[in-house]
DNA sequence: TAGATTGTTAATCGATTAACAATC
DNA sequence: TAGATTGTTAATCGATTAACAATC
């Protein structure tokens, strides 16, 4: 029986490390360096050697004992393992504020997620163009993905009308939500959800800037005694 | 000896939580509910109740052994430990798209953190009006962060300029940084950053859409035979 | 009282780190 | 060869979950 899951069996906390991988990489490889040690790659992101290889041995086969990482092969296999190989058809789904950032935001493009359609309900923004990407009524979505074979939808319409769309979204066949609405979507198992919260981020800064104001003022205080 | 550093040793997992459980309690807060028990809160935030109460054990004392948590005492407890029971001054630096949507994201006021200035390089956008707020030019920028005491900075400037600007930022007295730049900032011990990274979340999706896919496909060649 | 609940400690689970044989 | 390196397993560490006494 064949080895089900192939390299999927994976934990989060390495999966999000790998685009971390993949960005340091590719900067070394712009700069022209052939070969990589997983003490040195490690260094720079600030982990341990050994974690990275812990990772990477999830996947197995990117070097031989006693042979540093060749940065020319550790790019694509990076790649081909994040799903980026191919380039991944998106669309993004409200064009307010938030989606005309996005998709302003060449990145997305240059990182292997073209944007494929921009939708909305709002007449006022239909017919508006980002990078020659025009906003379409979101009567039109369903068509677009079908036709371009979109897999990822970029979510940032109101939270009230975010469940709504992503079960038209989940209907029509894409397999992964890119969520910047507050709120908890209810899919299949069969697509996946990642929730980018801002609030989330802001706050756990905020936390930490509380904690560093009140060890200064206590030093403070006992620098007065 | 006072204990040192109250409430300020958790881990960052707890502290991801924390916002979390605010939202929830405000929207339970809004629709008219007075009391919750960590059973009724945790599943709606799909956690496990024990983590809940081995979280709010890091802060102690929200209820009483046999109450459930009462909506309106835990609101302004969790507020406080946040750190956002006053409004924590914070400046947008860099006036991009992506700059220009947080300044129209009106959230950021609600949830505690008022804009207090946005500031940018560029002339051409120096003098933009975005929700009140005017576009200045980053020569005034310290001033700002003094008058107001500007406590956080949300940095949207493109990479290459990202370090300049924190080392101003910091000498400036700015405590906290909310990093949209896909770049690892050096700061000293008394700064706190956090790295928003949009290509970790949309990478770390398309694993995952990679993963479901290929077992879609695993299926359908299954179901061939 | 009986059933439900919290605060708190102990047990379990998973992720990180260290160690080292095999290799160059 | 000697020093450096990977792949891989074992040890450590930390976070999650379970358990339960105290309380309402």
């Amino acid at each position: 029986m064949r080895k089900q899951k192939k390299g999927c069996d994976v934990p989060d906390a390495t999966i999000l490390r790998l685009p971390l991988y993949l960005e340091k990489l590719k900067l070394l490889q712009a700069i022209g360096v052939e070969d990589v040690s997983s003490r040195q790659l490690a260094e720079s992101l600030d982990i341990k050697a050994s974690q990275l290889r812990h990772d990477f041995h999830y996947f197995g086969g990117f070097s031989r004992p006693g042979r540093p990482y060749q940065v020319a092969k550790l790019v694509p296999a990076l790649e081909k393992i994040i799903g980026i190989a191919e380039p991944v058809h998106s669309i993004i789904v409200g064009a307010g504020h938030l989606g005309q950032a996005l998709a302003n935001y060449q990145n997305l493009d240059v990182q292997g997620f073209p944007i494929k359609g921009i939708f909305d309900v709002n007449p006022k923004l239909i017919g508006l163009d980002f990078r020659g990407a025009v906003v379409q009524d979101m009567d039109e979505m369903e068509a677009v993905i079908d036709k371009e074979a979109v897999k990822i939808a970029i979510l940032t319409v109101p939270a009230v009308h975010a469940q709504a769309v992503t079960d038209r979204l989940v209907a029509a066949g894409i397999v992964g939500i890119f969520n910047f609405a507050p709120m908890d979507l209810k899919v299949p198992a069969n697509v996946a959800v990642r929730n980018e919260r801002m609030a989330v981020g802001i706050m756990s800064l905020s936390f930490k800037v509380k904690c560093i104001l009140q060890n200064s003022e206590e030093k403070e205080e006992a620098e007065d005694l």
